[in-house]
DNA sequence: AGGGGGTATGTAAACGTTTACAAGTGCAGC
DNA sequence: GCTGCACTTGTAAACGTTTACATACCCCCT
């Protein structure tokens, strides 16, 4: 009953010319005459003809994919990162797989067939926690394509990076507090060993110092970016005998649990305790208090992330590590609204 | 310089068999003698040898993915029925390709250039608005791949469909404030023609007539899910001579916009107004107040899309419309927190 | 008239699998 | 000893493109 679809083998045959003209009117139009060109044309609208994407990657060996590993897809962070990689790989014609590497289990990370048999061509990876040896052992060594991060990053693995400036993110949040006329000044940071967390913290510690502000210890608590993270650390802001009296987050979504568990008990931002956050989600302009927090581009990050791998999949491998691998960083802001507020009284 | 990546001839070739020999080990391993099967895994460990997934779709006429066809990826809603599709997919060998279908200009689709070109072998429909003649007449008709909806539908095009009961989620709402003494009950719904907004309209309508509470026109206001549209809405509630005491929400997304308009000019949320809203996203829990809302299984919701695209795939065409389409609804739940509370005096 | 350099096309061999078909073996039943 | 069947394996033809190479033609120059 349904008949094969159509090939180019039956355009082709409808134009009166052979395959290769057909390909070529496709795919390099420059090559083929005018005229010859309108009649593969008109043949392909006669015949309903669609150009089967598997067999030219087949034909020329490699997959029309790029993949992108994202540590946890319910985190509304990286819905914008996502989008502006899909923006422009699609523009160049490139599937986007999205995995979310979240470990099932403690210790073992969920990778995807496509990816042990390099189905891609290229890999975007937003997850600075995947195991060294995870990353650069999959398939055989000639195989390996090429890797961009984006985001967050492996310190010993040499490959083009595409971040923001944390430290100016953390300084920027800092100075804001110290404005408002602040001098216990707390950090709550992700998970530990993430380089987000260290760069942050770091940032913040520095910041402190160049304010002449204290820098304490018992102040800074360890979350993981997460929600319920934020509420942890209110909870031990609210046991604690000897307070901040504002706090810097490493996420928006710490801001956000610090800030509603605190309202559980009772105790209201900005009024007792300023908040600011980290990331800008759209949701922190709606939040209650509005957030203030530090700005990451995040549709421009997915962006450059794609163009530079797009550059990487184009330089011929033995290339590749001729110069320095490039690494941008991208500019954040300070975008000040209710969460945080003068120290109140003398 | 880089050899070739080994290919299923070089494994033949090491384990003195020949190719349909190492294929059938891979894909069909009860035909192969135990002996030869074990020479074939060795070989295949000595040379290192990955299958190439192109060819193999390409010789058995498939693509080995499906599309997902998304809204709006920004929406958090989004994310979790993203992972139980990737999920049960990835358990099946798909590759999950998620394609934003926000139009770029109003009346401009956009639509990938892999979905036009059926690279997909199936494909999960989570917005509704899609016109009929952009789903129906991609590709030619024989190619049409199989298709579901999840969340939400278009009436008119009769395909498998995972929905959530909208219709007791609204009167669950309702009941809700009704048990709470409020008479004066307004709502906010989503973009007037969407699927959702009637089902949960009409499920607010019948449950306030059941309660014989009045239903007034000017207490709904018309939002399109969004945070800014909640906000929105929020304005024309303070600017409402004759205000509803409590309002329920097609979002939460819009419960929260609403909510953090209200406080920006100090009205407070449950004081003043009780709020529920409608999806439970994470953040719900951790808003200020902590929201109300009612709870949709979203992960369920995508496993349960993902099994029906398998098991529509795994039918022939000529079978696929014999038996009435399956549906199934899945229940959605009221989880009570601190955005709604007693009707307030007498 | 012969040669050189474009330009436009065709021929046919890949790309790396899967699978219909054929063929070989061993064994049971007669 | 022959037939038929079950089980393994091999042979070779697809799947639908792209592209190196060959060819044909036209035009211009000497």
């Amino acid at each position: 009953m349904t008949r094969r679809a159509p090939s180019i083998r039956d355009v082709a045959l409808a134009a009166g010319v052979s395959t290769a003209t057909v390909s070529r009117t496709l795919s390099a139009p420059e090559l083929v005459s005018e005229k010859t060109r309108e009649s593969v044309f008109e043949a392909i609208r006669e015949t309903g003809y669609r150009l089967n994407v598997t067999a030219r990657n087949l034909r020329r060996r490699k997959t029309g994919a790029i993949a992108v590993l994202v540590p946890n897809l319910s985190n509304p962070f990286f819905s914008r990162i996502l989008s502006g990689i899909a923006e422009v790989m699609s523009e160049n014609g490139f599937n986007v797989l999205i995995t979310d590497t979240s470990p099932l289990s403690p210790d073992e990370h969920r990778f995807p067939e496509y990816f042990s048999l390099n189905q891609t061509d290229g890999l975007i990876v937003l997850d600075g926690m995947l195991s060294r040896d995870l990353l650069l052992n999959r398939g055989a060594p000639e195989s390996r394509a090429p890797m961009v991060f984006a985001c967050e990053w492996i310190e010993d693995i040499a490959r083009p990076r595409v971040s923001v400036d944390n430290r100016e993110g953390s300084a920027l949040a800092v100075q804001h507090l110290a404005a408002l006329g602040h001098r216990r000044i707390g950090h709550i940071g992700g998970p530990p060993d993430n380089v987000l967390t260290i760069a942050r913290k770091q940032g913040t510690r520095d910041a402190l110092q160049a304010a002449g502000l204290p820098c304490r210890a018992e102040w800074v608590y360890d979350g993981d970016f997460t929600l319920q993270s934020g509420a942890t650390a209110a909870a031990h802001w609210m046991a604690s005998p000897d307070r901040p009296t504002a706090v810097t987050c490493a996420s928006d979504e710490m801001a956000m649990g610090f800030i509603a568990e605190l309202y559980r008990h009772g105790v209201s931002v900005p009024a007792e305790v300023s908040v600011v956050g980290f990331d800008d989600l759209e949701i922190a302009a709606h939040f209650v208090p509005p957030l203030t927090t530090i700005h990451q581009p995040r549709a421009d990050i997915g962006r450059a992330a794609a163009r530079m791998l797009l550059e990487r999949m184009a330089t011929p491998p033995q290339d590749r590590n001729r110069e320095p691998v490039p690494q941008v960083v991208l500019p954040v802001a300070l975008v000040e609204r209710l969460s945080t507020a003068p120290l109140a009284g003398p």
